[in-house]
DNA sequence: AATGAATGAGAGTTCATTCAT
DNA sequence: AATGAATGAACTCTCATTCAT
């Protein structure tokens, strides 16, 4: 955990620092982001770093428990709100592009979250991360697939975990348009035709027939 | 290419080295990958790898487009030829259990192929993979998905791309139930529930009705 | 360019790592000199000298212009406001007295000239500096020539490339002699003795009538 | 001093072996030499090498000997039979032009020449060489310069050390002005030229009257 | 609390030399 | 005698972390 001296600080200074960390591990994945980069973007020094985290991995942990926690936290909350107002493939649709804004504005967090799903279980980080919370950053459908299934309108014979998979590919896909150069063309009806291709394949399934 | 020095290596020899590399490509990722592991573990020289491999990119081209691009081809033959003699479900079921034995065999090799999907454009070795063969070693499935759309038997509203990444997803997310300390219990029976849970969703969607 | 870190360094560390380096690039010349052994002999940490300068290049560019030009221009501007109140033989004579001096104190830097003059033009340090400064290093006495002869007291037919050429390879002379062993003996005397030889071939040629 | 297998060779293979090594040292200079790239060059094995030479030091003596020492011998008992025959003005700049077209067939030579007047009196290769002749491969001109002397035609005056270096230095200097790109412009007009000037400094000096 | 210089282990790579065939 | 694979020390450079100010 971080430490007092990093809540202590003023909140826009607190969250510069988290924001340009964040961008370092995504762009280079948790093992080869660079300390020493995330300070000179930060306008920080080397030492006000480890005055306010013990180290890279409390960094780490801090990123993937709050900054990720909180995305999650709140497409869940939100999400569960309006499940009642649409029928399914509406709200899977909403949800999708919930996300996808949410991926418009921090698409950094998706990579990290992907470079999670990578990671060695014998990485020490990833070790302590499973020690404080089981799993959670993995599962980010999960909550909601299961939602889904307990009100029955997905049906119960699904896999959660592989359909959770599934949707966290979706992402990886997007990020990978997005990223092909093409990012400015990225716009609303692009995420709406992904979104329908999506929709198809998660209502017919593939097959003709 | 590696040099000739390397293919004149006893074979024994040679399997035991890229061994040693695709593990190593495989736990780390491309970029964090050590030499010095690698020689290590495989018990040769520091100096001998560099009479073997030009250098790190060229060892791991070697093992992308030889190692991968095998399992690829060996996969996609057997398929294709089977194709004929299979409904659609039993097809796609074969192939994917196809794919698990090489996976059963070499996991590594798929770490490796997700690292691959996540590598920066600009990343030199990434660019130079791309040179020499474009794309093809994250774009598993969409041969075998095209033949089937052309045939008539997916639909050709599905979004081959798409499709691809979310049956390379579900090679991740075997590979984490593999690797979560099961890896013993992960028999033959495993993989068929996988594959009947993945079928049911290709074939029906998700929703109720 | 040196970083900031290493002006900030207390004068009499910055001038030890300095003299360190002179002495290494003195007796390995450019390509054989160890960063390892510099900082060895320093007696810094690896990494304090990557805190002080981007690379090899950066410490020997810094050092050629630094350290080489600094003499030079005294040489030189001490050498133009003499000129006036003396006849050529002795200007010479003083300003090659001025330079042995210089020597003396620093013959290691007469070395690393040396090491330039070899220099392929095609090593990137070599082509680095040239951008930098035009040939500057290695002419060390043309300006003086030029500006004798502009005088009227070098004769105008004097080449004066080629007589630059023999006066620096006077300079490795006398460091072969100062190298010999004898090191200790070498004072006043021996120099008055030298630059009389070297006055005489000067003045009257070489040859008998 | 090489071993027996070697003047056991052929002699174009032993020809074509030591001129190679010539190359690369002249153009690296000694310790940067490759034994890599000499037998590369040469298209021998490695272990070849090792059965003809005891290590680099014992090919880089046997080449500073027999190969440097074979021009000097030539140019000096060439010069000496003619000596009687000119003047001296004349006879240097024929014993200088007998020099350049030695340089124009083998200017490599004067590269290691030039080499070895840099070296560190401490390098063991330097050390080795000097137990085996005293100094004679930087003394190129001093036993003509000393016959001069003897004869009375040069002024025993001069420093013949001193003029020996200053002789050389043209010879860098040729070599610089060889190397500039303009080569192949180079001609015989170039070195006559240039010998004009050296003639002019040696018979009147450089001062006006 | 803030600073930034100091540290040293470890990265990829090169090379003279040895040795089994 | 000839081969070329094997070796390991040494190279330049990076980085998370510490510590004196």
């Amino acid at each position: 955990m971080p430490k007092q001296t990093f809540f202590n600080l003023p909140e826009h200074k607190r969250e510069h620092v988290t924001r340009c960390a964040v961008s370092e591990f995504a762009r280079q994945g948790y093992k080869q982001a660079s300390i020493s980069r995330i300070v000179a973007d930060a306008g920080i020094a080397k030492g006000s770093f480890y005055q306010y985290f013990e180290d890279k991995d409390d960094l780490f942990m801090h990123i993937v428990l709050t900054e990720i926690g909180s995305i999650k936290q709140t497409a869940f909350e939100e999400g569960r709100d309006q499940l009642a107002q649409m029928n399914l493939s509406q709200f899977l649709r909403h949800i999708a592009k919930a996300q996808l804004e949410a991926f418009r504005e921090q698409p950094e967090l998706f990579s990290i979250s992907l470079d999670l799903l990578r990671m060695a279980p014998s990485e020490p980080v990833y070790e302590k991360l499973m020690q404080t919370v089981e799993g959670a950053y993995n599962t980010f459908f999960l909550p909601i697939i299961q939602h889904e299934i307990d009100k029955g309108r997905i049906n119960a014979k699904v896999n959660a975990r592989m359909l959770n998979y599934m949707l966290m590919s979706i992402n990886q896909y997007q990020l990978s348009l997005f990223n092909s150069g093409e990012a400015s063309d990225y716009g609303e009806e692009a995420v709406d035709a992904l979104m329908d291709d999506l929709d198809f394949i998660l209502s017919s399934g593939i097959y003709n027939q």
